[in-house]
DNA sequence: ACGTACTTGTGTCATACCGTCAGTTTATAT
DNA sequence: ATATAAACTGACGGTATGACACAAGTACGT
């Protein structure tokens, strides 16, 4: 971890910390209440009990503070990983894993569902440091994706044809976009339980090619 | 089609409505351009060569807008409805249904992709209007697919387990996405037609339960 | 305890955008 | 040609933005 700074180059002491710590955590409340448009520097000042001056001498604007709250919920997602990695994914214990691994991204999606909008959404405009934490969030499980079916493919129990990493990438990518859009399965009567079955039998053959049991 | 109005009420003749419409070309250009937090009344009219009290004579604000354009986006999204419906999905000519549909996907939100995003966020958001649209935009496919799933139920050849809805659901979610981020995929080196490839088999099997031919 | 050096927070200001109004220009009907 | 309605514009008050100088607070050595 390297030292907290302000934006003129100090080094921030414990106060500061606070207070940069505080916006951090009012901004991650306003965007989960709030559009992501209409969130200001104002209001995130306001919220903080502070003024706009002061959010200022910590960040040099909110796409910046934005990118910080990124990445601390990319430190969490590190959790993700195991539930993907080590995990036996043939018979009946790779419905179990992918049971597991849906679970999780659901989970952990609910939990930053505000701040994991926001990173979609700039990633997608092309912003690159976005792209660069959108992309690491999901590298842990994808690449732990890739290297079972890739096994699978070596020990000739799935055919060489599939692409590992395409078939990694489009399920993780899956998983997220469902977690993201609850709402619409509602729309389609679809209930939480039946989502996530769903996607656990997506999962598990998408993996193995072969039916779950 | 209702007739076009003003905000205050007013029918709009040929020359306001050639207004109106080059108004909403711009605000498309711009959401494609620049980023969607940073698009502006004023900058609509300037890019317009108009008066930004031009354009409140025709929307109140600029989510509205982005709401008819998203519209005329539902409008021309018919043409996917019938790559998914009426669609034989076993054996040979399934593969063919499935990729004719990932293809389709793919290439509709490549053409769309700006203002998809938007409406991505903010039905996410829990903006009911785009909520609305989001879902009928994937309605008809999400639709057609329940019922083939449903469909090769009855006549025995796929589990009387699997939830049609939300297995459709999901997978229109995962193209949705795939097709939404695949600079992500390019980071994972994986190529278009790999992309197009491996979305192509989990539709088909997630539809069927076998394996494609 | 006190003064000094440094860190943190505030008040203020120029600028830019928002949304509205009164009023001018352009089209249409009689 | 004139009346009437539609379309557009310039300008304005109000407000958020982002930058800066300076005041208030804090830690530390003596």
């Amino acid at each position: 971890m390297t030292q907290v700074r302000t934006v003129d180059g100090r080094i921030a002491g414990r106060r500061g910390q606070a207070t940069r710590a505080r916006l951090l955590e009012c901004l991650g409340e306003l965007i989960a209440s709030t559009s992501y448009r209409d969130v200001t520097v104002i209001d995130v000042a306001r919220q903080a009990g502070t003024s706009p001056a002061t959010f200022y001498q910590y960040f040099p604007d909110i796409q910046t503070a934005v990118v910080e709250l990124a990445n601390e919920v990319l430190r969490e997602a590190a959790a993700l990983k195991d539930l993907a990695s080590e995990q036996n994914w043939t018979g009946r214990s790779g419905g179990a894993a992918a049971g597991a691994l849906v679970d999780g991204f659901l989970d952990f999606w609910r939990q930053h569902d505000a701040i994991l909008r926001v990173v979609d959404l700039a990633a997608a405009e092309g912003d690159r440091r976005f792209s660069r934490i959108r992309m690491k969030l999901f590298n842990s499980v994808v690449q732990a994706l890739t290297e079972a079916i890739t096994e699978l493919q070596r020990s000739g129990k799935l055919d060489a044809e599939v692409h590992p990493a395409a078939t990694a990438g489009a399920l993780v990518t899956m998983l997220a976009a469902s977690a993201a859009h609850t709402k619409a399965f509602d729309s389609w009567s679809v209930k939480e339980g039946e989502l996530r079955s769903g996607l656990t039998r997506l999962v598990a053959w998408g993996v193995t090619g072969r039916k779950p049991s």
